[in-house]
DNA sequence: CCTCATACCTCGTCATACTAGGCATCGGGT
DNA sequence: ACCCGATGCCTAGTATGACGAGGTATGAGG
């Protein structure tokens, strides 16, 4: 998987994992695995900062949780981020469209 | 359209449009537009340094003509440019198809 | 003439995915 | 007892690519 494909539409889909249920980082990571079927297998290099950016923007909100003696930070949606996961499908709906157009 | 989303998904949209037939960078733009049914409405700065980015990657040719006093350069596939695009057409369905697994 | 559309170009900025490191805990294998 | 892999978190720096802003030049129309 080409790393720029990704650009712009990871956040939208860290809403969307996130919205089906609360989870932690290395969950979040876990979750983009199985439902890409494996073509999403990001490092966490890359999904932790965009939590990071999420929660700063108010999408997302988190809190620690213990499991097993080991720490976690457990994000859920905020009211903000459930609207902004309903604006990322529309926004993926149109541009995946729109490249289907050019691409056929 | 967010500006993110295109990175990575420009130049399989270009090589479509040059393969379809071979074009000057502003009928690239006008045909990217109609294509899209306006969706990428992309600037100068964004088509030219990506069809640049192409020919030096050997995917794109280009030759001057001229048009009405105008000078043109216009832009053809090359035969690996060919290829590429279909490489880039089956990357976009499995990207596509694994954000839409990630989404639903 | 003067502006607009056509037609090309480049440089700098910004957002963001990734690489490469770091830290700590727990369980299993040797 | 010890090490290592998996789990779980983090950050600093790098690379990439789309874009904004600026430049140049021609032809047509008012």
């Amino acid at each position: 998987m080409r790393a720029e494909s990704l650009k712009g539409h990871l956040d939208g889909m860290i809403l969307a994992v996130v919205g089906a249920a609360p989870a932690h980082g290395y969950a979040v990571i876990d979750e983009l695995k199985r439902r890409s079927a494996g073509a999403f297998d990001l490092p966490e290099g890359t999904v932790y900062p965009a939590l990071h950016r999420l929660e700063a923007d108010g999408l997302l909100a988190s809190s620690w949780a213990t499991a097993g003696g080991r720490k976690r930070r457990v994000y859920r949606l905020t009211r903000r981020g459930r609207s902004a996961l309903t604006r990322r499908r529309r926004e993926w709906a149109d541009f995946s469209h729109a490249v289907e157009g050019v691409l056929a």
